[in-house]
DNA sequence: CACCATATGCCGCCAACTTACATATGTAAA
DNA sequence: TTTACATATGTAAGTTGGCGGCATATGGTG
């Protein structure tokens, strides 16, 4: 799984979110250093929910504009967790920080 | 920065080695997670050198057999510390482990 | 009027990884 | 002795996913 992926995943953790949302939670959530282009996010979206890691929640229009509320699975959200912790394992690699 | 290179340099990190000690030394070091294939090796190695990560140390032929020993370069070095940083902080945001 | 925020989506390109193949020696097992 | 595996390096073709650009549409601000 790659940063993008990984972030758009991490974006839905609290709450269902659509597309533009996870956009700027995930600039939040890396501190403005992942800013996803929206082809990278709806593709993204796309086949994760191809994939089943995510689930369409809700489809609704305010003011005109269209709004697809994305929400982690059962598998998204264990497929997530299992990331984070590949990735605090190949960090402590390098930062040898605590033996843990 | 993708895992496989990330491992890569991960592997470099205490002394230079030759490619197929990279390709045993990724497999201890990610304990067997990660075991590269031969072509995705030594081309991220010509890679590697040719951004300035990595450099050949020394050529040499043991039992008939060509050795080619990569080191890491101070960028590269500067490379792989940030790179473990930002994996380790992305790791937080989902796990939550201590806010440093 | 132009521009930006909000909101979704497609298309072509490219970098990096995977799979498979190719080559060669030394050693251990059948 | 011949088969197979560990050691050692490399190339070629195919896949995936992210990137940049474009398109579309509304509402608010300069």
């Amino acid at each position: 799984m790659r940063e993008p992926t990984y972030f758009i995943l991490a974006a839905l953790q609290d709450e269902p979110r659509h597309g533009y949302a996870i956009l700027t939670r995930v600039a939040e959530l890396s501190q403005g250093r992942v800013t996803l282009a929206t082809g990278t996010l709806y593709q993204a979206l796309d086949r994760l929910a191809r994939e089943g890691l995510i689930e369409v929640v809700r489809d609704e229009v305010v003011n005109g504009r269209a709004r697809r509320h994305y929400a982690l699975t059962g598998d998204g959200r264990a497929a997530l967790r299992a990331e984070a912790v590949r990735m605090a394992e190949a960090a402590q690699v390098v930062l040898r920080v605590r033996p843990a």
